[in-house]
DNA sequence: CGTGTCAGTGAACAAGTGTTCACAAGGTAC
DNA sequence: GTACCTTGTGAACACTTGTTCACTGACACG
């Protein structure tokens, strides 16, 4: 065993990016408690280990670390969100379906899930917006979706954008609201999914009657 | 005019009175940008105009003023709330009325409302929770409201809360797009209260079929 | 008029901040 | 095997932060 590399060790590029990755995820552990804006980048550095000059050999800005983040937690997003566009037979079959994806992914990836829904409206502005062109884009995706079903397939697609933005309100609601679950407290998980279902299902009846109702202008 | 009272002076608790108001309005007025928790002492007491130190004579911390500006908030959003409940005698002049407040308090104190959708989900968990527990008053009393409307009056208090929550989140979210919106634009402005109307009504829409269509159990 | 109260001052502190710079060490490339 | 490149180090900088303390001066009260 001539080689030098235990294990640990590795090509210069795999090393960087290591560390690189041990900044972003000691950034999001330091996120589940302080918010974005008063979070310093020693802070960050001191968790994850190195020293603070050597931070800006991975990012020019806490504003940038802050960026990649958003991506990475939209990463995990698209991801619950390609999962629960599997087929959306009946509304029924697709509420449940839905919040119990939302309710495991939260569960699995509460630290991304806070971390957005506290930098939402928080106090950096490149971070809020970055956060609601991904949820306009959320809310576009679930629309098409949304034209397949029964009734739903001669509306308008404003109507269409207006109802999955009020679908994906709820979402975000039910989400939020499980992030103040006491942690791992599974009845207060099922009322909040539960009270998710009701009120989607709530939405969802209105459809049949919209237009027949007249939709009445502005 | 032997008096040396020029207009500007006062009794003593009338003098101190102003400076502490000028404190909150300071620090309303960083919030604008910055959120709580990235907000300093010392910037409050430079806006306002007197040394650090004097802070103390007013409050303890800032997480004592940052309670005092979530009541100043809640005060204007509860005068809000009440001129909203007059006689919401058919849906649609309830949805038109209500549109039409929130639209008027959102632009009149757009600082309470900014800082109050700002600390939603904040850093700071005393003010978070206050607000939680302020949200949560605001649906349970629109949710008696509710309960004098035809149909409604047979429902459930679970299911009222709930249908309550969902107009409240719809409300919420119309509030925080109307921040969001170029301020002072009219047009952006009547886009985001059309839409907001059309969603509250498609969930009324839903109503009248709750209780026939079965309302599933869980 | 005289005395005490108290909102506001200014100096000082220990600690934390972002960012710079010169430098060490070791993998990379020739 | 040697020279380069690059990741990480440590000292140093100029600031800002919250909080303390002794103080001043004008209003309040007797």
């Amino acid at each position: 065993m001539h080689s030098r590399t235990p294990e640990n060790a590795a090509t210069r590029q795999e090393r960087k990016q290591r560390t690189r990755q041990a900044l972003l995820d000691a950034a999001l552990e330091l996120l589940k408690e302080r918010s974005f804006s008063s979070l310093s980048l020693r802070q960050v550095t001191r968790t994850a280990g190195i020293v603070p000059t050597a931070f800006y050999r991975h990012f020019d800005d806490m504003e940038e670390l802050g960026l990649v983040l958003i991506d990475e937690s939209f990463r995990t997003l698209r991801a619950m969100i390609r999962t629960a566009r599997a087929d959306p037979r009946t509304y029924e079959h697709m509420i449940r379906n839905s919040v119990e994806i939302l309710v495991g992914y939260v569960h699995e990836h509460d630290a991304h899930f806070r971390f957005v829904a506290r930098e939402r409206f928080g106090g950096v502005a490149a971070l809020r917006h970055a956060i609601r062109a991904e949820i306009r884009l959320f809310a576009s995706d679930l629309a098409t979706d949304l034209a397949r079903l029964p009734h739903l397939d001669r509306w308008s697609t404003e109507d269409l954008q207006l109802l999955a933005g009020l679908m994906v309100n709820t979402m975000v609601g039910t989400a939020e609201a499980l992030l103040d679950a006491p942690a791992g407290d599974p009845t207060a998980e099922a009322e909040v999914s539960a009270a998710a279902r009701r009120q989607l299902r709530m939405i969802t009846l209105g459809v049949p009657q919209w237009h027949s109702a007249g939709a009445p202008p502005s």
